[in-house]
DNA sequence: AGTGCGACCCGAACGC
DNA sequence: TGCGTTCGGGTCGCAC
C-alpha cells in the first residue's frame, strides 16, 4: 500500500517518463475514479502537457499549465508506462495516450483512488491538500506542535500518528515502525504523550521516512510501485507484518492487536 | 468539537 | 472441489 515514502518513488519515476509529452486523448473506463466533471476532465487534457510533478502528503500533484491534477493511489493504485498496443488489462481505469504512442495507465485493483483536475488557483482552497499536516522531516513538525494536536485527545497514539492533518505521510506500516523506534505504546493515550515522547516521534518519523524513500518504498503483498520498481524497506520493517515472529532487539514475540478497527504490530516488552 | 463507524471496492483467505 | 463469507485498508461523511 502506497504510503509517503511509495508516493515519492512513484513520482521521482512518472517526473523521469512523462513530463513534457504531448496528451493525445484520455480515456476513462471507471469514473467515479474522477471527482471533478468527467468531460471536463478529458477535454482539459487534451493536447496539453504534465510540466512538472509535485506531491503533498500521499497527493500527487501533476501540474499542468493552467491546471493541477490530484491524484491519490490509497492503497493499491498504481501508474504504468506502456505501448499503446499492449492489451489494456482488467484493472486499468485511466489511460492518458501520448502523442509518441505510449499510454500512461493508472492500475487499481480496488478502485479507491481518486483523481480531481482544478484550477491553479484553486490548490490553496482545496479541502484534501490545504488539510495535510506536517510532513516528517519538516522543519514545522515541532514537539510544541505535537504536544499542541496531542492535547485533549482521548485517542491512541496510534490513531493520532494516521491522522493525516497532524502528521501527513504516515499509513499503518510506518505508524507501526514509529513507535517502535520511539518505543511508544501504541495504546497510550495522545494526551499522556511527553514532549520527550513527542520528540522521539519526531526524529523517528523523519529518519524511517528518509531510508524508506532512499529504499524506493516498502513492497507490501500487492504493491509494488510504477515501472518495475520495487520498494526494499519491507527487509527494515521491524514490527510490521512481524506478528508471532520474535522482536529484533529484545527477542519478545511480536503482537498484533486492532486499534480503531486497524492491525497495530508492536513489541509489548519494548514498548511499554 | 471530539469520536466512532459505515461506505467505498474486490481479491485473498478462510470455513464448511 | 466449490461455494459462500469475512477481512483489510485510507479517507470521507454522517451520527452521536
Amino acid at each position: 500500500m502506497p504510503e509517503i515514502a511509495e508516493v515519492e518513488t512513484v513520482r521521482k519515476t512518472l517526473k523521469k517518463q512523462i513530463l513534457n509529452k504531448k496528451i493525445k486523448c484520455v480515456k476513462i473506463l471507471y469514473e467515479k475514479m474522477i471527482e471533478s466533471d468527467v468531460e471536463e476532465f478529458k477535454a482539459l487534457l487534451k493536447d496539453n502537457q504534465f510540466i512538472d510533478i509535485k506531491r503533498r502528503g500521499k497527493w500527487l500533484i501533476f501540474e499542468l499549465e493552467n491546471h493541477y491534477l490530484l491524484s491519490h493511489l490509497r492503497m493499491e493504485g498504481k501508474f504504468f508506462l506502456k505501448n499503446i498496443n499492449e492489451p489494456i488489462e482488467k484493472h486499468e481505469h485511466v489511460i492518458f495516450t501520448f502523442h509518441d504512442d505510449t499510454d500512461l495507465r493508472y492500475h487499481d485493483t480496488r478502485k479507491f483512488g481518486r483523481m480531481n483536475l482544478i484550477k491553479k488557483a484553486e490548490l490553496s482552497m482545496n479541502k484534501a491538500i490545504q488539510k495535510q499536516g506536517y510532513e516528517p522531516g519538516e522543519e514545522g513538525l515541532t514537539a510544541d506542535y505535537l504536544l499542541g494536536k496531542f492535547k485533549n485527545k482521548n485517542l491512541a497514539i496510534k490513531t493520532l500518528l494516521l491522522d493525516q492533518t497532524i502528521i501527513s505521510g504516515l499509513g499503518n506500516i510506518y505508524a507501526n515502525e514509529v513507535l517502535f523506534s520511539s518505543k511508544i505504546n501504541p495504546f497510550k493515550k495522545g494526551s499522556s504523550i511527553t514532549k520527550q515522547e513527542a520528540q522521539s516521534i519526531i526524529e523517528s518519523s523523519a529518519k524511517i521516512i528518509k531510508r524508506a524513500m532512499e529504499l524506493g518504498g516498502t513492497t507490501i503483498k500487492s504493491y509494488t510501485s510504477s515501472l518495475g520498481v520495487t520498494g526494499r524497506f519491507q527487509q527494515e520493517l521491524m514490527v510490521h507484518k512481524r506478528e508471532k515472529e520474535e522482536c529484533k532487539i529484545c527477542h519478545t514475540k511480536i503482537l498484533n492487536e486492532k486499534i480503531n478497527g486497524r492491525s497495530t504490530y508492536y513489541c509489548p516488552s519494548c514498548q511499554k
